[in-house]
DNA sequence: CGTTTCGTTGAAGAGTGTCAAGGCCAGTGG
DNA sequence: CCACTGGCCTTGACACTCTTCAACGAAACG
C-alpha cells in the first residue's frame, strides 16, 4: 500500500535560505542548529495535483512540511463515507496522525501541484534528544493541531451553516494573508463537495449560502474566485449578529508561529 | 485567572504500583526509568465534582493523567456558546491544549470526584531529553488525540444522530471494558445537554434518540444508567444498516494504551 | 420538604438534505 | 478551430431530520 508516485528531488535542502523558515522551525535556533535539522531534512517529494502524498493504511517514518501547494486530510468512515479534516497549505506539518499508531490513520490528498520537505521521524526523535527547543517547538506543533481541532468540534458541533462559511473564508483569509497573498481575494483550491464535506454541509448548501454571500454584498464569488467585500460582515455573522469584538475562539483566528 | 481549589496531596506518588501504569507510561520501561518519572510527578490534586482542572485563559505548566474520575474539556465559542470536545477517564492524559500557546485554551471540568497526578511539562521535557522511549511515547499520546479527534469530526460532520449516538455508547462501552469494567452496563456521568453538546445535538434529541433506542430493544435507559443489551445492532446502525464487519475508523475503537 | 436541576415527551416550525434539471468551464479529440 | 465530454457549480421544489417551545414528571440537593 505504499504510495506510487514517489518522485524524489535529491536536490539539497536548505532550510537557512528557506522562506518558510519562520513558520517551519523555532525563533531561536543557531546557525549550526539549523544545518543539524539541514541534515535530516535530506529530500523533497513532489505530489501531482489529485495524487496522495500518503494514505490511510500506508507505513508512518516521515513528517511532512508543505514547501509549496495545498493539501485535503480526509477520514474515511466505516460505510465509506469521506470527511475532509483539514485543508493544508505551505508551511504547515502533515502526517501527525501516523505517529499514533505507525500507520497513517487519514489520506492526504494533494488539490493542487505539491512540494514538501521529507521529515524521517526517527532522526527526528534523535534530534530532539539534544536539542530542547526542538522538542518544544514539535510538541507545540502538535499541540496547535489539537487546538486547530477543537475549533473545528466547535464549528461543526455548533454552527449554522451561514456561520461556518464565514469562519471558513475568514480562516482562509487570514492564513493567506499571513503568507503574504490578498486576504480579500483568492482562489479556492478544492471542490464546494470538498467545502461541504469539510464544514458537514452539503454541497448543494455550500453553493446556495456562497450565492446568498455574494447576494448581501459580503462576498463576490466566481466559480473558484472569492472576494471578500465585507469581512467584518462575515464576522458578526459568526458572533450571532452583534458588532465584531474580539473573538475568544474563533477558528478564524490564525494559527501563530 | 489561576483556579481557586489546589488541595495538593503531598503524599509520595507511585508510578510502579499504579494499576493505570500500562495505560499512563509506555510499556518497556526500566525500573530506573519509573524512578525517574516518580521523581517528576511528585504531586496529585483533587478535584471536586463540578470544579475545574483548568480553565481557558489559565497560564500552562502541567499536564495531568487522570487517576480517578471523569472529566470533559469545553471549548467557548466567541458568542458564548460551550462546545464539549472530549469526555476523558482515568488513565488518559489532559491538558495538551496549553502546550501550543503556554495557556489553556479549553476549560476541564470534573463531572465527578476526580484525582490527577501532575506531570510538569517543563520537567517533563528534560525527561524526554535523556529517556527516548518516554518522548516517543509523548508523541503517540498526542498522536492518539488528534487521531481520536478525527473521529469525532468525522461523527459531527458525516452522522446523523442515530449514529452518533449508536456510536458514543459503544465508544464509551468499549473504555469501559478496558479499564476493567463492565462493557455492558454503565453510569453516564454526563447529563444529556452534555451528550448533546458533544455530538452536535439537542439534549431532547438525545433525549428522544435514546428513548428509541430503548423502545427497540438495543438498550435499556433509566435516567443515567445505561444498559447495552444488542451492541452489534448499535453497530449496524453506524455502518448503515449493514451487518457489522469490521470498521475502518469508527471512533468505536478503543483507544490503545 | 421545598427548590432546583435534569429528563421525557408532544406539536409545530426552521434549516438542511435530497432529487432533478440545466449552465459553465476546461480538457480532448476530431 | 469546433464540437463533445465530463466534472463542477447553481438553482428550484420538496421531503425530512432536528430544533424550538412548552408542559410535566423525576431525581438530586440543601
Amino acid at each position: 500500500m505504499t504510495t506510487p508516485n514517489i518522485p524524489l528531488s535529491t536536490l539539497r535542502v536548505s532550510c537557512i535560505n528557506c522562506n518558510l523558515r519562520e513558520r517551519c522551525l523555532p525563533a531561536r535556533m543557531s546557525l549550526r542548529e539549523i544545518e543539524r535539522m539541514e541534515d535530516i531534512v535530506t529530500t523533497r517529494r513532489r505530489v501531482k495535483r489529485g495524487d496522495a502524498l500518503y494514505r490511510a493504511g500506508d507505513r508512518f517514518d516521515c513528517l511532512y512540511a508543505i514547501r509549496l501547494g495545498f493539501l485535503k486530510s480526509t477520514v474515511m468512515s466505516s460505510d465509506g463515507r469521506e470527511q475532509v479534516t483539514a485543508f493544508h497549505m505551505a508551511g504547515e506539518m502533515v502526517g501527525l496522525d501516523g505517529i499514533a499508531n505507525e500507520v497513517h490513520s487519514c489520506d492526504a490528498i494533494a488539490l493542487e501541484d505539491t512540494e514538501v520537505c521529507v521529515i524521517p521521524y526517527e532522526k527526528l526523535l534523535d534530534l530532539t534528544a539534544t536539542m530542547r527547543v526542538m522538542a518544544a517547538h514539535f510538541h507545540r506543533v502538535m499541540s496547535r493541531e489539537i487546538v486547530r481541532q477543537h475549533g473545528v468540534i466547535l464549528l461543526l458541533g455548533s454552527m449554522h451553516a451561514e456561520e461556518r462559511l464565514a469562519a471558513f473564508l475568514l480562516n482562509l483569509s487570514q492564513r493567506f494573508e499571513a503568507r503574504g497573498y490578498s486576504r480579500s481575494e483568492f482562489v479556492l483550491r478544492m471542490t464546494r463537495a470538498e467545502i461541504g464535506s469539510y464544514l458537514g454541509l452539503k454541497l448543494e448548501t455550500v453553493s446556495r449560502v456562497l450565492s446568498r454571500f455574494s447576494h448581501d454584498g459580503l462576498i463576490q464569488v466566481n466559480q473558484k474566485h472569492v472576494q471578500i467585500l465585507n469581512a467584518s460582515g462575515l464576522r458578526a455573522i459568526i458572533t450571532g449578529q452583534g458588532q465584531s469584538g474580539p473573538l475568544r475562539n474563533g477558528f478564524t483566528e490564525e494559527d501563530r508561529s
